[in-house]
DNA sequence: GGAATGATGTACT
DNA sequence: GTACATCATTCCG
């Protein structure tokens, strides 16, 4: 599901303004107690329950004391699989995520599962909330240019570090860790 | 009850 | 590269 997720289109109709954009990198974490990686991993907790119930539906949750991280639950149901939202490249209601962000750079509005929430106004309230049909929600959408799909390990984790389970859109400037984002001179680049 | 620990982001050197 | 804000969750006793 996650390589599929790419390409597809995140949505938000909150306070009259439309939020959207495309998701150019995610993660997966597998279910049935096969990644010690994932929130799954030793079974149903009160914190992680939506991700053992229905899929296509948001486990949203609270990340270091300060953050949300959106992920997307996925099939089977019952076996805690899911995918992580890692970076959106932002399309619709530029303006109000700007506002909402501390007016940063367009590229830096979404690249990063914390910042794409701030972004688009996830709250802990959408957790197990469906993600098929809502307020916020996930559409379908086809690429319209050629890209290039690359893969690598999962960032900030210490278990399972080595799985290649982070997807994202090869070159592009919304993706973290991009080379191009430090090319562009706004992290700087040793050497 | 208490302590350790994050699927992070920002600022600063 | 390192520091740190900040707190719910989880695990252990």
């Amino acid at each position: 599901m996650a390589p599929q997720l790419l390409g597809m289109l995140l949505v938000h109709e909150t306070g009259g303004v439309r939020l959207a954009g495309r998701i150019v990198e995610v993660e997966a974490y597998l279910g049935n107690g096969r990644d010690p990686a994932s929130h799954a991993y030793k079974g149903p907790t009160p914190r992680n329950g939506s991700m053992f119930g229905a899929p296509g539906r948001f486990y949203v949750y609270r990340c270091m004391g300060l953050h949300r991280l959106a992920n997307l639950v996925c099939e089977p149901e019952g076996s805690g699989a899911a995918v992580l939202l890692r970076a959106v490249e932002p399309l619709e209601g530029l303006e109000w995520m700007r506002a909402a962000r501390g007016g940063c750079h367009e590229r830096d509005l979404c690249n990063g599962p914390g910042k794409l929430a701030q972004a688009f106004d996830i709250e802990l309230a959408h957790d197990g909330c469906s993600a098929l049909r809502g307020a916020l929600r996930i559409e379908a959408r086809r690429w319209t240019q050629v890209v290039r799909m690359r893969r690598g390990p999962r960032i900030g984790i210490r278990r399972g570090a080595d799985l290649p389970y982070r997807f994202f859109i090869d070159q592009h400037p919304c993706v973290t860790r991009s080379p191009l984002n430090r090319a562009a001179g706004l992290a700087p680049r040793r050497g």
